[in-house]
DNA sequence: GCCGTTTTCGGCCCGACTGTTTTCAGTCG
């Protein structure tokens, strides 16, 4: 919540400087409140660590930031920040969020009408206020009591593996569209990040202005905001919204890379380019400065390919997932970026719910679906006695279901169906399954469904204790967080990946969307020995599971392979990714 | 205010679309 916070302040600050029209200094505030944000270390550990030096080693963070971080981190108010709000008393993060409504437009709209809130600005709206208001005038009044409508109904962001089926579809669509050569998700879409803004489409094609006339026409389009001859902003029918550009294929490769961002990673890549006198943009990679190049006299250097652009640029090709603008970039230019486990890798999955417990399916359905996906096991996982509400099994139970999975076996080829359960870490760290029962289960999962609230010290060493059981294979989504409902219960990540390394436990990324659980720094600590600082110098092995409760589930495996690319994970990483003889050697 | 293959000063990514203008500022990604 610290981070949160100040984030939070350093962002207002940056808006606040740029309605005072502030040049420099507002991108300042508003770098290092990102990078506040992503920070995994809470800032009062960091500064309680090394002080303001260890303030100043993170990102976009100087001499002026840490101080006033520190100065909020010991009197919970930064000065500065008190004082822009007595100039400028209104209410940022309602106007700012408002699609349309920037700086120029607070300032104006605060010094002639008063408008500090949104409400405020929603009424001064309605009442037909705003278009008297120099530089205002009724579409802006329209524009901005629509944007108000879609912020009140909008969820904010949206889970990947959620409206990934909608992207998908919209994607086919515009692929099918004669004028249009390829087409690809752009944006957090393409970086596959955890959760999504809008959805992102970029679409190479000789006659944009056919594309975009032909896109508008698609069904599941509810409003248009704003309509160009390469660019579209809409909003679908499921309420999100989708942005949509077309290029030339001659273009591809540099805007590819333009359009997948991050907004970072271009920044990072552009500045490149110009320290060695070229310029990068969305048509290519450019020998000359912008004025020679406006005039159509720069030398095209690269823009077909990414690989090609990156090639340029004296780097490898950066796997979208991992373009942060952060270490990928050195690691690029050195030559030294993982190979990432690839989206067709897995062989199996190992967290599979069935009607014994909460699942929608059969035993016998829910490995008729695996197969056909392709994989060459299962393992079912059943939740067990403690966990009342799902009917979970105890010792007999779980003995039944085995005999059953037998039975099964026999009516079902081409895919092995492995004996698991998904058991319960008590309070002091046991398990509600006796040993001796365990003992005859092919995988046995073990994870943390009650008492989330425990001290960060008590809740890592109920854990570990688990892991230390000569049992327990892998530790299901180990924090049980869940995206947008439930914040992780505290552990010391460092601690348990030690632990799990030295017990040969294997850690799991759950691939159900709104788990995602281990996130992308943890599995980057588990796998890179540079970024692990737990001692242990990365190792620990991952499995990815879908935890799936029905069959439409196990699609979600693409999201946990994209997660793990996101962690640095290689195919080596995931035992998951051998096949059953080898994936049972590496349990214990 | 931050930062360094331009390293303690002098830069800070780049381009498209809209609305209100009458040549462009503001906003967005």
């Amino acid at each position: 919540m610290v981070n949160y916070n100040l984030a939070k302040i350093l962002r207002e600050i940056s808006v606040l400087l740029e309605i005072k029209g502030e040049n420099f200094k507002p991108q300042a505030y508003e770098k290092a409140a990102h990078s506040v944000e992503m920070l995994e270390q809470d800032v009062r550990e960091i500064y309680k660590d090394g002080g303001i030096k260890a303030l100043e080693d993170i990102p976009g963070v100087g001499k002026g930031i840490a101080l006033r971080i520190e100065e909020y981190l010991k009197t919970h108010r930064v000065k500065d920040y008190d004082k822009l709000k007595k100039q400028i008393p209104v209410q940022i993060d309602e106007l700012f969020s408002i699609e349309g409504v920037g700086p120029k437009m607070i300032l104006r709209l605060y010094n002639k009408l008063g408008i500090k809130t949104r409400a405020q600005l929603e009424k001064a709206a309605q009442e037909g206020k705003l278009r008297d208001v120099e530089g205002f005038g009724r579409k802006t009044e329209e524009n901005i009591l629509r944007s108000i409508g879609f912020l009140k109904k909008d969820q904010g962001r949206f889970i990947l593996g959620f409206v990934m089926p909608t992207a998908k579809m919209m994607l086919e669509k515009i692929r099918a569209l004669p004028e249009v050569q390829s087409a690809e998700y752009a944006g957090s879409l393409r970086r596959k990040q955890e959760t999504i803004g809008d959805l992102d489409f970029i679409v190479f094609s000789e006659k944009p202005g056919a594309v975009i006339k032909k896109f508008l026409d698609f069904p599941e389009i509810k409003h248009v905001y704003s309509q160009g001859e390469h660019k579209s902003l809409v909003r679908l029918d499921t309420d999100i919204d989708a942005d949509i550009s077309v290029i030339s294929p001659k273009s591809l490769g540099s805007a590819l890379i333009a359009w997948t961002g991050s907004k970072q990673h271009n920044i990072a890549i552009r500045t490149l380019a110009e320290k060695r006198g070229w310029l990068l943009n969305d048509y290519g990679l450019w020998d000359g400065n912008p004025s020679t190049i406006a005039q159509g006299k720069g030398k095209l250097l690269a823009s077909k390919t990414e690989e090609e652009v990156y090639k340029k640029l004296g780097m490898d090709w950066i796997p979208p997932e991992i373009r942060n603008g952060t270490d990928e970039i050195t690691a690029a230019l050195e030559g030294t970026l993982p190979n990432l486990i690839g989206y067709g890798d897995l062989k199996g999955d190992l967290q599979v719910q069935t009607d014994w417990t909460d699942g929608d399916h059969s035993i016998k359905e829910m490995a008729e679906a695996a197969k056909k996906l392709g994989l060459e096991y299962i393992c079912i996982t059943d939740h067990t006695k403690s966990l009342a509400m799902t009917g979970g099994n105890d010792e007999k139970g779980l003995l039944k279901e085995m005999a059953a999975i037998d039975k099964i076996q026999k009516q079902v080829s081409g895919i092995k169906i492995l004996k698991g359960a998904e058991v319960n870490i008590m309070k002091d760290g046991s398990l509600d399954i006796d040993d001796e029962t365990l003992a005859k289960l092919d995988v046995v999962g073990a994870a943390v469904h009650s008492h989330f609230n425990l001290s960060e010290k008590d809740q890592t060493a109920r854990i570990i204790r688990a892991m230390e059981n000569p049992n327990v294979d892998i530790i299901f989504h180990p924090t049980g967080r869940i995206i947008q409902r439930r914040d992780a219960y505290k552990v010391d990540m460092d601690a348990l990946l030690k632990a799990a390394k030295r017990t040969k436990t294997v850690m799991e990324i759950d691939a159900y969307p709104d788990r995602s659980d281990l996130k992308d720094e943890y599995i980057r600590k588990a796998v890179d020995p540079p970024s692990a600082n737990f001692g242990g110098g990365g190792g620990v092995k991952l499995s990815i599971d879908t935890d799936a409760h029905s069959i439409h589930h196990f699609q979600y495996l693409e999201y946990g392979i994209a997660q793990a690319r996101r962690g640095w994970a290689e195919k080596k990483d995931v035992i998951n990714t051998r096949g059953l003889k080898k994936m049972l050697e590496q349990l214990k």
